[in-house]
RNA sequence: GGGUGUUUAGCUCAGUUGGGAGAGCGACGGCCUUACAAGCCGUAGGUCGCAGGUUCGACCCCUGCAACACCCACCA
């Protein structure tokens, strides 16, 4: 037996484990196939809330398929993730006091397996208790043997047809990692710095306002070591004559020249713009206009390297940058420094301070693979859902640069590629492969390319990648293209859109049909979750609970920066007084998916996951009526629907419609918000409530009986199987007791059909009939309500007016509306007849009246009344002037006129009891 | 600098061809009514950011503005 309220713990894991020891989530039967590939979450670390919502959102719409009758596979696997693990581990072995480079390549990369061993199986055992259906039998990894032959095989195809190529350019350089990064890897952030205006002396001469050098600004005066020209714009008159007249750099010596070039802009600062073309990109093109030599001054590591003058040598780049500014004020050469606001590269994992740095890079050209990929979206072969997503695309992808592949890094696919004593690259499947093309002798050495590639190269092949290409297999056949991505907007440049590139490349297919975007998940404040800030969370938090203690511990330990702890766990304090309840997996994922609205970052409120932990709670108590009410019940063919089984059976197919237009529509929000009002607020509400003095009078006649505990049973069953893709352990648990009284074999909910709205009847007669009872009991209950009769005392009823329909439902419904409103006597007025003293609600033509009999206050029924009447009165009001409107009357159509008048007539009607009524009283 | 989004009840958010402003939480009042106090019943609360325009009619369409958020970008 059930057991009085809802408890989580004991159900989730046990399910979980006989459903994945069945093959359950393997795909199964002869049905269309269906796929989706899960975002391979990064082998870093653990779990968190984006992932949760991520996954409740993928394996609510694979589940919904499955019980469709797809073969429906969710595929597996994990991201090696490059330079986020090789930092992490880098600092793991730092604490145990090793140094990487001590260590040496190889052990390191051992390391970094064993760390991903461990690492993927703590994320799997998270996946996992998210009741997340994914196929584990076909789990992969992005450095497994199939993607490493994947992926050379891309690497070596791209080469061999021109995208992939090697050049010396300045490109974005992590001094931290001391590699080269991607453009979409630098977050350019403002922070305060200045601008500093140097003057350069001019070699002879003077300027035309009779100087004797020229001013130029800076935010960065440790470049001036590698400055090789200063710039003016050509129309600019104020220097015109400077136009090739030479500056001597100041601390260097060096003789530069005063170029033009439009890249200046005239009107900012003094028109003056020095040129360090191998530390700055747009100085770069400048150089490169000009000819003008480039002068690197910095080490890897951003120190001052020997092509500056020996003052500054080995002088960190800060430390050289306030060396120069000393040494420029000792020479009398600084105008002034001004505070300057300014955009500030920094590497997105690392946070250090990015150097445009001039190095040999593999790169990949971009735009003829971007060209196919914005017409796959263009023509609708992918949809964007939000359709909006796709303005970002275009824009991204219209202006397209070329992709630097090569990362200084040991974790990683290594690059296919060999070099000679003379620095000249082969490139090939394996180093055999080369020497044979290029016909290379045995004698001859290579040295195989040290640079692995860039995380993102591998995901870019994931969805044919994990189907098994480059071979021809039958998954890639059946799953490809796969029917729907499902990710965050943060990563639509990094992946989604490289994903289509390659894709369509090499398969001449699209990855997937459709690509739902989701928000981040933040925290109730609207912040990014991070770690740093503390202010993440662990969705096995809320599966399992945690308490204040050990949650501030979790928080605050293996910071990154120490020293914001004590912030933090005051502010755990603050937000999380008594730690977190445990409100298990359904009701964290109805969370996430009733949060699900398009194009909208979620704000993850823990009232929100109590409130659909209540949720689960009700529906568990639910079953619990239903089955302690339908005991050795055995359902009868034939079938007497009174109205109200009619009613829940006929809103049911209401819900199972709108269910379905919300999973087409990925609609998570109002799928969970159908359900949620369906269980709760109909069939709760009202139907478990109808039923009640059904169930309890002896007097019901059998075959009515036992339709309703048939209904009972039926409806719960249906609802048990529209709400399991969102709620699957709660549902299966309910599920296995509710079925067999159907007399439908045992097993499990999951692999059932999603409801059918054939199954069930629409049936407006009985929803106009319930309408009708819930109008009078509503009255009713307001009446009481504002009267403020105890629960427990009944009241008696008078109807008056109406019609043929109104005594005939009076009839039908007595027992429900006696029960519903705590009625006892309920008698009918003849029309004229004087009624005593009494509170009136009025329902359509009908009079429904309680009379006062010292239960009721004359002056508060009064007010009562007063109000309601106000409000008619502004209706009536508001609808009289529309249809005294000749145009409204004209121009609208015939159906909202009539419904205009309907509603007047009903309204005014109302009016004028209630008034009578106020009068009489 | 360019672009996108957001602005609806105290809070978080729905509002699907323009035709009666909604939910959850919170607030207030009343209830241990034999599924559920994680519950039940009732009530209050909104000039739909601001200003115009189109229309018989605008939360919805158009224009402008404001605030906030995010993305992209080379201004020294």
């Amino acid at each position: 037996m059930m057991e009085g309220s809802f408890n989580p713990k004991g159900i989730e894991q046990t399910l979980y484990q006989e459903w994945e020891a069945a093959g359950h989530f393997v795909p199964q039967g002869n049905g269309p196939g269906y796929c989706i590939v899960i975002p391979p979450p990064n082998i870093t670390g653990s779990l968190h809330m984006g992932h949760a919502f991520n996954q409740t959102l993928m394996d609510t719409l694979i589940r919904y398929q499955r019980m469709n009758g797809r073969r429906a596979l969710w595929q597996m696997g994990t991201d090696h993730a490059g330079i986020a693990t090789q930092m992490v581990v880098e600092r793991q072995l730092q604490m145990e006091g090793i140094d990487r480079l001590e260590l040496g390549r190889d052990k390191f990369v051992d390391k970094v397996w064993e760390w991903r061993n461990e690492s993927g199986g703590t994320i799997s055992r998270q996946i996992r208790r998210m009741g997340s259906s994914l196929d584990w039998s076909r789990d992969r990894f992005t450095m497994d043997e199939g993607f490493i032959r994947a992926v050379t095989e891309v690497f070596v195809r791209l080469h061999e047809e021109g995208l992939i190529y090697r050049g010396t350019r300045l490109v974005n350089w992590d001094p931290s990692m001391q590699s080269a990064i991607s453009d979409l890897e630098v977050e350019n952030h403002e922070e305060q710095g200045h601008m500093w205006h140097f003057r350069y002396p001019l070699t002879s001469g003077l300027t035309a306002d009779g100087r004797d050098h020229i001013v130029i600004a800076t935010t960065r005066p440790e470049t001036l070591l590698g400055d090789t020209a200063v710039a003016v714009h050509p129309d600019d008159e104020r220097y015109a004559d400077l136009i090739g007249r030479t500056l001597r750099l100041p601390l260097v010596g060096r003789e530069i020249p005063i170029i033009a070039d439009t890249y200046v802009d005239p009107a900012f600062g003094s028109g003056c713009v020095k040129i360090t073309p191998a530390h700055d990109f747009n100085d770069y093109a400048v150089g490169q206009r000009h000819g003008l030599p480039m002068v690197n001054i910095l080490t890897p590591d951003a120190h001052i390297n020997n092509n500056a003058p020996e003052a500054f040598r080995g002088l960190e780049r800060y430390a050289a940058r306030k060396a120069v500014v000393t040494a420029m004020t000792e020479l009398g050469l600084v105008e002034r420094i001004d505070n300057h606001k300014l955009m500030v590269p920094r590497g997105d994992r690392s946070g250090a301070v990015i150097e445009p740095f001039l190095t040999d890079q593999w790169f990949m050209k971009m735009e003829s693979l971007a060209k196919p990929a914005i017409e796959a979206v263009e023509s609708g072969a992918i949809e964007f859902i939000p359709k909006l997503f796709e303005n970002t695309y275009f824009a991204w992808m219209r202006n397209i640069q070329d992709w630097t592949i090569s990362r200084q890094q040991w974790w990683g696919h290594r690059i296919p590629a060999w070099y000679d004593a003379s620095g000249k690259a082969y490139v090939g499947r394996s180093e055999s492969e080369v020497r044979n093309k290029h016909g290379l002798a045995a004698d001859i050495a290579l040295t195989p390319d040290p640079d692995v590639l860039d995380t993102w190269f591998s995901s870019a092949l994931w969805t044919f990648g994990t189907l098994g290409w480059p071979e021809d297999t039958p998954e890639l056949r059946l799953y490809h293209p796969t029917d729907v991505l499902v990710t965050g907007h943060d990563i639509i440049f990094f992946w989604v859109a490289r994903m289509i590139m390659m894709t369509l490349h090499f398969t001449h297919e699209v990855p997937f049909r459709k690509v739902y975007i989701h928000g981040l998940v933040r925290d109730a404040l609207g912040n990014k979750m991070s770690k740093t800030k503390g202010n993440g969370l662990d969705p096995l938090d809320f599966i399992d609970g945690i308490d204040l203690e050990t949650l501030v511990e979790k928080r605050t330990s293996n910071l990154t920066q120490p020293q914001l702890a004590p912030r933090i766990a005051k502010s755990t304090r603050d937000d999380f007084p008594a730690g977190i309840d445990a409100y298990g997996t359904d009701a964290m994922r109805f969370t996430f998916c009733a949060m699900a609205t398009l194009g909208r970052d979620v704000r993850f409120d823990v009232k929100r996951i109590e409130g659909y932990r209540n949720f689960c709670n009700k529906l568990w108590n639910a079953a619990r009526f239903v089955l302690q009410n339908t005991e050795g019940h055995v359902p009868q063919t034939t079938d007497t629907p009174s109205l109200a089984d009619r009613w829940i059976r006929s809103r049911t197919r209401a819900m199972i419609e709108a269910n379905k237009l919300a999973l087409d529509t990925y609609r998570f929000d109002l799928l969970a918000n159908s359900i949620y009002d369906f269980a709760w607020h109909e069939y709760c509400d009202w139907y478990l409530e109808i039923t009640k003095p059904l169930l309890w009078n002896e007097s019901t006649p059998a075959a009515e009986l036992s339709t309703l505990r048939t209904t009972l049973l039926q409806v719960l069953e249906v609802l048990l199987r529209a709400a399991h893709p969102i709620m699957p352990f709660i549902t299966e648990t309910i599920w296995r007791e509710v079925a067999p009284r159907l007399g439908k074999p045992s097993g499990t909910v999951m692999l059932q059909n999603y409801p059918l709205i054939d199954e069930l009847k629409d049936d407006p007669e009985a929803t106009r009939a319930i309408e009708w009872l819930k109008g009078i009991v509503l009255g009713i209950r307001n009446i009481r309500g504002e009267a403020n009769i105890k629960p427990s005392l009944a009241v008696n009823l008078l109807l008056q007016s109406g019609d043929a329909n109104d005594r005939e439902l009076a009839a039908a419904c007595e027992p429900l509306v006696k029960r519903l409103a705590k009625v006892d006597q309920i008698e009918w007025l003849a029309d004229g007849q004087s009624a005593p003293a009494n509170a009136l609600a009025v329902v359509g033509t009908l009079k429904v009246m309680v009379p006062l009999a010292g239960l009721i206050d004359l002056g508060a029924e009064k007010d009562r009344l007063r109000k309601e009447i106000e409000r008619l009165k502004g209706e009536v009001q508001r609808i009289s002037n529309k249809l005294s409107n000749e145009k409204f009357v004209a121009n609208a159509p015939a159906d909202v006129v009539d419904k205009e008048r309907a509603k007047a007539a009903d309204a005014s009607g109302k009016l004028a009891t209630l008034e009578t009524q106020l009068r009489s009283l």
